[in-house]
RNA sequence: GUGCUAGUAGCUCAGCUGGAUAGAGCAACGGAUUUCUAAUCCGUAGGUCGGGGGUUCGAAUCCCUUCUGGCACACCA
């Protein structure tokens, strides 16, 4: 645990001690310690910290809040012999509020000093064995802005979480069965037949109308011929897609790699659907008598177990559904010994959230250690239009031009910097403009100025980076170190919630008050003294943001 | 129709499990450069927190109701 939060801890930990205090000296009436806050005041005007605890016993005690606040403060003090406070004043309706000594900010640097590239890292989640499941887009298409936003946020949980000690194994699931590659099958085949000159057949209903297809088949021709023509449709089918899924696999794996993101796992649907794990499951929910016959379908009583419907499982025509499949799936990460499983699914799938949770307690598993984040659409703007997307029509940004159009970093940044509840509207002028309205730059920037100073120093950095506490005379001096030391809040923070977030706008944070103390402050040319002082926070600076840029994706410039 | 989700400044969004005068960024307007990168900084203005009711010391936050948008309600995934 960093500095900020065992200081925070023990604040608490004095405040409950000195109530318990207070109740033994008879100088408090209530029996009990209430659950109190301990909060950051919007206006620091109010102290590094404020309490709440004199409003909540207010009303046992009988006092009027302030009256209140006045003896707790005197029971406070008496149990904190530290020199951590410098003060504590009663303000408001009955807020107490705590100034920090500087010598705290001083022990933040040194933390970020000593601890460089694991500064803000923590242990708090190193008993969970996550399995983060995202994207698994199907693989009959390329990638669009909805899986690029998924990637993006995935991958940046998936580093928040590993930065708070969390095993964690990022998966990418593989939809290579199903009627969905039946229709991929049967569009492919079409598309073959018309390169090799066939005119006049059907395109199948809901087929696959991207023109990507098209080029994946004249490929195909290109490489392999025209035999498939002479062979029954069946096997011409099972050749197509095979063919198909891996060059679309490949290019996914290839894009996704360009957007900074490395699978662990690989798993295919197939994989479920010829392991028996289906029938094991369906043996599961039999033998709980969940299963049903009805028009030749086999049925889950979900109903039973607080659905408004029932659903199917086996289809008439003895094919697993999707949802059959994905019990059977996430049982499968289970087994794997995982006790968390998040997945980041697009909102329109919301419906399958609760019967998924619901059929994982009917086979015996966890329903709270399934966890899915719901992910709204991206609204892409260009020349302030929105592009609309659609897959069925073949209109669509994929993830290729967009890395092309704004690269990585930026694209990253936007898709992560809202909450993903929200639609996200994604300004591709904005993202490729090399200004300040562009949060990424802004960010980089800041980066690049502290490296900048770096390399015009005398000196070698180490001679500077002695154990003398800093001495921090301005008011942003203090505020730069204060948001250094916020750091490790904001990764568990995020981490807990699964909100990443707060990780970007905290990058943001920190850049806006590292340019506010650039032009305030001078580095170089001042006093030894001022000089030393000033490089620790810079550096620490330079720490954190290296840190957090990392956990974001997005690189770290020493010029630009 | 039922369920989920959102509605906060002109725009895009924060606002934690109820706290102090509701905050950022952009856009608008006005300023700052002899000095480590002006891709920067400082200042001004901008609000009936969709509407109404309730809970209490205190509500953008919790509850009820209502309006508006998005999504879901397949033997698709």
């Amino acid at each position: 645990m960093g500095i900020i939060i065992n200081l925070e801890t023990n604040i608490k930990e004095n405040w409950r001690k000195g109530i318990i205090l207070g109740q033994e000296k008879s100088l408090l009436t209530s029996t009990f310690v209430p659950e109190f806050t301990l909060e950051v005041p919007k206006d620091k005007k109010n102290g590094n910290y404020a309490i709440n605890v004199a409003m909540l016993l207010s009303k046992v005690e009988k006092k009027n809040p302030r009256e209140l606040a006045v003896i707790l403060v005197d029971l406070y003090k008496s149990v904190d012999t530290s020199d951590n406070i410098e003060k504590i004043e009663i303000a408001g309706p009955g807020f107490i509020n705590m100034y920090l000594s500087d010598k705290y900010l001083s022990e933040i640097i040194k933390e970020a000093l000593n601890e460089k590239n694991t500064y803000g890292h923590n242990d708090m989640l190193s008993a969970e064995k996550i399995n983060l499941e995202f994207v698994s887009a199907n693989p009959t298409g390329l990638l669009h802005m909805g899986n690029a936003r998924g990637a993006a946020i995935g991958d940046t949980l998936a580093n928040i979480l590993k930065a708070l000690g969390a095993d964690v194994t990022k998966e990418f699931y593989i939809n290579d069965a199903g009627n969905q590659i039946e229709n991929f099958g049967k569009s492919l085949d079409v598309r073959f037949r018309e390169a090799l000159g066939e005119t006049g057949i059907a395109f199948p209903e809901n087929g696959y109308h991207g023109s990507d297809i098209m080029e994946t088949v004249k490929g195909y021709i290109e490489k392999n011929g025209d035999s498939l023509l002479h062979v029954a449709e069946e096997v011409r089918l099972k050749e197509l897609i095979k063919y198909s899924l891996s060059e679309k696999l490949d290019h996914i794996k290839t894009y996704l790699g360009k957007f900074g993101l490395e699978y662990d796992v690989w798993y295919r649907e197939s994989t479920i659907h010829n392991s028996g794990a289906i029938q094991e499951t369906m043996k599961t929910l039999e033998e709980k008598d969940l299963l049903y016959e009805n028009e030749g379908a086999v049925w889950l009583r979900t109903t039973d177990l607080g659905e408004e419907k029932d659903e199917v499982m086996i289809r008439n025509n003895g094919h697993p559904t999707y949802f059959a499949a994905d019990i059977a799936y996430h049982k499968n990460k289970y087994d794997r010994g995982f006790n968390k499983l998040i997945n980041i699914w697009g909102a329109d799938h919301h419906g399958h959230v609760a019967r998924m949770k619901k059929a994982m307690e009917a086979i015996g598993y966890s329903a709270e250690g399934l966890e899915v984040i719901l992910m709204q659409l991206v609204r892409l703007y260009k020349n302030g239009e929105v592009l609309r997307m659609s897959k069925r029509t073949g209109t669509y940004v994929t993830l290729e031009e967009l890395l092309e159009e704004v690269g990585k970093d930026a694209a990253r940044y936007f898709f992560v910097m809202r909450n993903p509840d929200s639609h996200l509207d994604f300004d591709m002028d904005l993202a490729k403009s090399e200004s300040s309205d562009n949060p990424v730059f802004y960010i980089q920037y800041a980066y690049a100025r502290i490296s900048s100073i770096l390399r015009q120093l005398d000196k070698d950095v180490k001679e500077y980076l002695d154990d003398e506490d800093l001495v921090l005379s301005l008011d942003i001096e203090k505020d730069l170190a204060l948001k250094i030391g916020e750091f490790e809040k904001v990764l568990i923070d995020a981490g807990v919630r699964r909100e990443p977030y707060r990780v970007a706008s905290y990058a943001l944070e920190l850049a806006t008050l590292f340019h506010q103390f650039y032009s305030i402050c001078r580095v170089l040319n001042e006093e030894e003294n001022i000089k030393k002082n000033r490089l620790k926070i810079i550096i620490a600076t330079k720490y954190t943001l290296e840190n957090v840029l990392g956990i974001l994706g997005v690189s770290a410039p020493e010029r630009m």
